[in-house]
DNA sequence: AATGAATGAGTTTTCATTCAT
DNA sequence: AATGAATGAAAACTCATTCAT
């Protein structure tokens, strides 16, 4: 391993540093209420050396998410390369995946799908929402394929791919928000698994041409 | 009409007028950039005269969620009470009742979704967030309503009415929210209201029993 | 009876009723943290209306403080006349009134020693600080003839009148101002008159000539 | 000298310059008048910047207070150290004292009389409060352990050390805030150090056990 | 590469006071 | 005389970001 890989490697893992420091803090305070002091202090180091790694705040939020995006759609990509079950096995392991995926990190996904919003997405630089659209466009194509497979079958109904990839995602995102805010403004236990289970069983339901 | 009426609808007007200015203000620059000197200069106030209507920049923004949530709600109430239709008939209806209030006022919807944010709701007097939770139950309950009746009548299939409204309002919601990001990340046209149609109409699809 | 000075009695209460609104008011809050709309809660009234009656803030509250200084004095100057007993025990006397008046009404008494700042003093109206002064220069002239009597009859030690009166003044407000603060920092009892008791006789002992 | 070691005296300066600076403005235009704005252009900072040194105004302000205090003491502490002198020469000295530390910082000291106001009490922080408090008994006890030493040897009247401590004390701040108040009303001369000659020596005749 | 002290723009909020009714 | 809605100036304080070391 040469001198320049090693630094590389040292690079990334400061980056990682920070960024799990970024996770915890925004997780217990949101992001206006997080500081970088605070994120600087977390991570054991001065809020200068964060600027050296991310351009602002908002792109250290924002990286955040299009990392657990990248992973989904990792995650997503295995279970399209299976060749043994059909779209309809796929779709259920997709549901398993997203509920996975909530239990694994639950309040980086939140972040994820608040994203979603203008005010944040006007912040951030050419770079970094050049990032987000593609790895984002990514998980859309991932959902596609398996949605594209079950209409080629025969066992989905006949609606365009992406129409079907995009229900899938906001169904994934709406189902999550809504209840944790009704976990937040209820006290409610946590329902998100159940709720999640219910959605994904009906939207298959719904997929699936009726003999 | 007593003079006392007089002031009070007044005092309402008043609200009102500082509600539409902040639903200007809001939905150009979102909630952090607005300010209340803007919003007091749009509504042709000072800004002192805003804190006698409205406790703060958090409360104000919250009660044009409110607002917008209880209007649905009556919309939804109505279809409730239609007698000659059945479950499906009002569930298609209530998906159109989605749709207009979308096209009518998308920018206050999409904040009303974004308010399911831990940082929000942590800001909120206690009289607003009960009022807000109030408002929030109505219209899930009038939902739930439509779905008891759905299961009651062996139409739909049989999960607990509760969860199958929340599935509803966190696909609207998903929908919105993903659908708007999409556009913003994309340049791409609005593309909501199909597929909210397809949505709803996947989602009825899969309550439905099949025989 | 005529009209106007029913008129004139009339308003002689309101101001009363305002002042007793204020002295509660100031004596939970402290000057900065009261608010005229607090005081015109207290006094049933409108805050435009106080403004009939006094002002502004500084003057209301400066009345208050100029209304205890007359009662004293005014108590002061019975002591003054009575024949009967020696300038010894007119002290001894003025000593008693002291601790009744601190017990009376101890929060504005505290507040009349606290109007001794530049701060304050700036701001109120030739004519209110013209009061002030006159009241005070009768308040300090009464305590002036105990002493004076005392001089010349060679029972008090021959120092100026005046700078006697001052310091027997000084070391009442001191007192009370110390005391009262000793009490807020370290949650100590209410010395206040036990140290009045034992710092006039301290001091009623060094004015007098030795044998 | 290590690194750490001047970073740290660094710091205390700037502290220094800050305090020297809200002096001033305080001085001319009280606590209430005078803004952070002002007081950081007085000492050539940005207003954050003061806010790294004391976490707000009120805190400013005390420690001004406190470290006169702090000086005070330090004052008394030689004067009870002098094994030549009895009690009666140390009382004598302590009045010296107390008109130097006035004509030396006469705003400052009117401001820590000032400090014992409920009003100013219940804003501090409880760590700033803490170091007034022991300050300030640290004050008291040194004024104690003279008079203490007074009537241990039979020179003063018998009563509690503290009570006694506590009655010069609160002379000295009656008189100091007093005189300055008749300054005000009536642009009187400057009146203080005589008026704290005459009161010392009464309340030291006063002290004084009779033959 | 890392630091961390300093910056200073930017915004919410308060509240004494006014004045049309 | 009384009201009380409206005013708007004023200031404390925060914190992302920079840059000299």
């Amino acid at each position: 391993m040469g001198i320049h890989e090693r630094k590389q490697r040292e690079k990334e893992m400061r980056r990682k540093q920070i960024m799990e420091a970024a996770k915890k803090v925004f997780s217990a305070k949101g992001f206006n209420r997080a500081t970088m002091e605070e994120i600087a202090g977390e991570a054991e180091l001065s809020p200068g050396t964060i600027y050296l790694y991310f351009k602002n705040k908002e792109e250290l939020h924002t990286s955040l998410s299009i990392d657990l995006l990248g992973y989904i759609t990792s995650l997503m990509k295995k279970i399209i390369n299976i060749k043994s079950i059909d779209a309809e096995e796929k779709m259920k392991k997709l549901k398993e995946t997203f509920i996975d995926v909530y239990e694994y990190d639950s309040m980086v996904l939140i972040n994820l799908f608040h994203l979603q919003s203008g005010e944040t997405l006007q912040n951030l630089s050419e770079e970094v929402l050049e990032r987000l659209k593609e790895t984002s466009a990514n998980a859309v194509s991932a959902i596609t394929s398996i949605v594209k497979e079950g209409i080629d079958n025969g066992i989905f109904v006949e609606k365009h791919p992406v129409a079907l990839a995009d229900i899938i995602w906001a169904t994934y995102s709406g189902v999550v928000l809504w209840v944790d805010s009704k976990r937040l403004l209820n006290n409610e236990k946590d329902f998100v698994r159940q709720t999640l289970e219910t959605a994904f069983e009906i939207m298959l339901n719904g997929f699936k041409v009726k003999e």
